[in-house]
DNA sequence: CCATATACCTAAGAATTTTAGGCAAAAATA
DNA sequence: TATTTTTGCCTAAAATTCTTAGGTATATGG
């Protein structure tokens, strides 16, 4: 990841997020779209979003379907049930950990 | 951390800030304070505390004062002029992350 | 007296990511 | 048309960071 290194364990959450919200995508496809949506700042390196594509794909969090665009191929990831599932706890953990940074890191900000 | 894994490459950033804003501190104090102000959820081990604690101090941002306390030994952690330079662009990358994955996460949210 | 809390530490292993490749088609550019 | 860049998939070794699982020892509360 280039500059920003905090992401790391959010990769996943990342990825399944953005499945569940803009439906089918291919790998690719992923980095450009989180890479656009960050102003460049996450920038998914291929050695870490294939290896973890296919572990989402084998804890049943994900499905795949290969097309054959022109001569080439492309694999298009979705979201299972398990997987939409997974996401809303992965998405309280993440509001979590933003509220409590912010406790820790805003002190000055006061609280209800 | 106990559950939540999410604040990978997080630690150092904590320590910092909570020296920047506590003054002096020793590690179990750090390992108490972000246990109470996290609500419990983020349990620093002592496994990755000690040796951040000490990458930190070789690597200029710390210093250490060792007191007895008692027959016992504390080391109290101070932050350097180097360290609050350190905090300032972790928190620059800190609030860059929360940003972005707000973005990523809540894209119901209409960004003026 | 004994258990728990305090207080320091290290080392092996696990998990996740970077780095550094490989392969090939399609598109853009020179 | 020839060459470079982009698209699109992939893997494996190394690095990073953390957990797990110890070790040592004093202080405190029951």
């Amino acid at each position: 990841m280039g500059s920003n290194q905090l992401y790391k364990g959010s990769l996943a959450t990342i990825i399944l997020k953005l499945l569940e919200e803009k439906g089918r995508m291919y790998g690719y496809q992923i980095t450009q779209e989180v890479k656009a949506i960050s102003a460049g700042e996450f920038v998914i390196t291929e050695g870490a979003l294939y290896p973890m594509l296919h572990k989402l794909e084998a804890d049943g969090m994900l499905t795949v379907e290969t097309e054959m665009i022109g001569n080439r191929m492309r694999k298009y990831y979705s979201i299972t049930h398990d997987g939409k599932k997974e996401v809303v706890d992965r998405m309280a953990e993440m509001e979590a950990f933003i509220r409590h940074m912010q406790t820790l890191l805003n002190p000055n900000i006061e609280l209800a």
